[in-house]
DNA sequence: TATTGCTATGCAATCGATTGCAATCGCAGT
DNA sequence: ACTGCGATTGCAATCGATTGCATAGCAATA
């Protein structure tokens, strides 16, 4: 209790502090130095702590600084330090709820680095992501940070000669040749098949593949999906296969595939954003969420349990995720850059089962 | 056809560019300088568009300097020129679903006004956004955008300090004080008072509130709601609000109320994330929404209308917020900082009506 | 031819820090 | 008294740009 109102006070004193402090704005260390009576340089090395200068002098020197709220001037030190303290994220956007969760990690874990952050969103476009990185290459950021979206396949050609000019950069996201760089990925390949066989396992034989093309390589849901169903005895019909691109299109491949015959009995849905949006349509026309036909998401998003029926998915620790990408990333910024050999990070994937997959009806339709 | 064709070919030569320019990394004025024969002055003009250099002269420079991929250092342009195009944006979190939307406008908007963003998560947390706040003015940004949390109130002082010292600052909510400073807003209370119409003419006599404290004056929700309701000649008796902090406590929250005898018809939630918790809990205990009791809350999440049932709430155009947010902001950067007087703007809200309220159940219980 | 005027360019200061090197001081040892 | 050394401190260069001012070159004019 007591120590709490001391830490509060304490606080309230240092709050107290800055706000005198601001009285003279955006002073340097001449002015300092001029208060001290010492030379500029002799300001400088106290503020830093440097054993070069005499106690007696740093103490009065940091009381003085203090009182006159003296800040450095971090673009100065930049410039003089050839570093910045700050790490360059890009991330394709916000709009998807996957996104958010993992940029409040990244930054997260940035800040308890000590770094700042400065945040691109390149919104899918790839010219964008090619302005954003330029961008941070001319701010002179100590690294960066890119969330390669759904395409990540051009700009990262010029991400690839900033590397190898001497930028650390890590990926999230696999894409084609990202073997040659750092990379941290979650293992979607085996979510993929996990849900394969939890559906093979519900008795599923006729299933619904609603996906995206986006070149994942090994790391490609649908394609892996496919497979592992495959490997079970159940062949997905090319026509039950849709590729979408917008919301209005999957509520199109939902129609459709109402009228197919027979029916799928499962829906494996690319994203829970996606897979919601089909429960949606699904409800709409007046099917029942499993018991008629059975739907898979991925990526676990927080909603993927609020909505109704709560939704089966995979998806896995993206703490752990934010947390290899950071640090892969700091390690390079400090460590040796071209030290240790590009590194690919799997984290692991794990299924989550609710209730919007069930056992197939037992006669369809 | 074709001139997407052209498009393509376009940015994949500048790619080419790009990609080649960096073979030679970060050379600096006095390279392309020495490469063209002339002072780094002449490029630094040429470069610049001057007039001052002659014609022939420029495009020499131009095409050196395009060749070999000179990129200016910002952080030397930014010491020199005293500022940085770069914005600071501080927000309380991404957890919840409505900063994400917020952050994402904020960003666009940013990014077509030409400036970066240095993004920083307070993390609901005073210290922390104080830090930020210092952290930003060190990094000499150009101006701040500060989204106060649902306290705000401590850093603010420092946050005014800044202010007042020539930092231009507006502030997203409001606060005590808030008077004295640019603000935007929602116009929550109008919500407020919305809301509790739609549940008067509804017909609702016993209504609970699961809200929070946050002090926001005016446009406190909570406070506002109950006044309107009240003015309907409908008071909500002391027992039947709830003050939560965490989403344990709006699960205590409900349990409580369901004691209550007699139960309330209708519960106000004071955001959209506690109103979807509030249906599951009454789901999980055997209650229908709205057949046995109504909810309703507020911000308008993209996910309030996957909920079932799809939230009846009450929301304002974040594109407009988000765009009056920056462009106060830019205007005062740009303008003469101390020109105007401080602003507050007001953006409207509207009742969204969907499924999750209905009439009073005729015989309660 | 001398003067004027204009265009194009270079010199050097500046932004606000950091830091290697030189200089100063006091004091002890011989 | 002189030398040497350690402890402090200041000088000045540096980071990579921008820009006011001086100047060189050249044509036009008197």
């Amino acid at each position: 209790m007591q120590s709490i109102a001391i830490a509060v006070d304490t606080y309230c004193n240092r709050l107290q502090d800055c706000v005198y402090r601001l009285q003279s704005h955006m002073l340097k260390l001449e002015d300092i130095a001029k208060l001290a009576g010492v030379s500029h340089s002799t300001v400088s090395r106290a503020l830093a702590g440097s054993t070069l200068v005499n106690r007696a002098t740093r103490e009065r020197i940091e009381a003085i600084a203090n009182d006159h709220g003296y800040q450095v001037n971090q673009v100065a030190r930049n410039l003089k330090l050839q570093h910045t303290n700050t790490i360059g994220l890009i991330a394709p956007e916000l709009s998807n709820p996957y996104y958010p969760k993992l940029v409040q990690s990244i930054a997260n874990c940035v800040g308890d680095s000590g770094y700042s952050l400065q945040l691109h969103l390149s919104g899918k476009d790839q010219e964008n992501e090619l302005n954003s990185l330029i961008n941070l290459r001319n701010n002179r950021v100590d690294g960066i940070l890119l969330v390669t979206g759904e395409h990540g396949l051009v700009a990262s050609e010029y991400a690839a000669g900033l590397h190898k000019s001497g930028m650390p950069i890590v990926f999230m996201g696999w894409f084609p040749g990202a073997e040659d760089f750092d990379f941290v990925t979650g293992d979607d390949a085996d979510g993929a098949r996990q849900i394969a066989r939890h559906l093979l396992e519900l008795g599923h034989k006729n299933i619904a593949v609603i996906g995206k093309t986006v070149h994942r390589g090994p790391f490609d849901r649908t394609t892996v999906f496919i497979n592992e169903v495959a490997q079970g005895g159940v062949v997905i019909d090319i026509g039950n296969r849709y590729e979408i691109t917008s919301e209005q299109d999957v509520i199109l491949a939902v129609k459709q595939l109402l009228q197919t015959e027979p029916r799928p009995t499962a829906i494996f849905a690319y994203q829970d954003s996606i897979a919601m949006v089909v429960c949606k349509e699904l409800h709409a026309a007046g099917l029942r969420v499993p018991d008629d036909i059975s739907v898979i998401g991925f990526d676990d998003l927080d909603i993927a349990s609020f909505v109704s029926p709560a939704l089966t998915t995979v998806g896995c620790h993206i703490d752990a995720m934010a947390h290899a990408f950071v640090n892969r990333l700091t390690d390079r910024i400090s460590g040796g850059s071209a030290a240790a050999q590009p590194t690919g990070i799997v984290v692991p994937t794990v299924l989550i089962p609710r209730q919007s997959s069930g056992n197939t009806p037992l006669k369809p339709r």
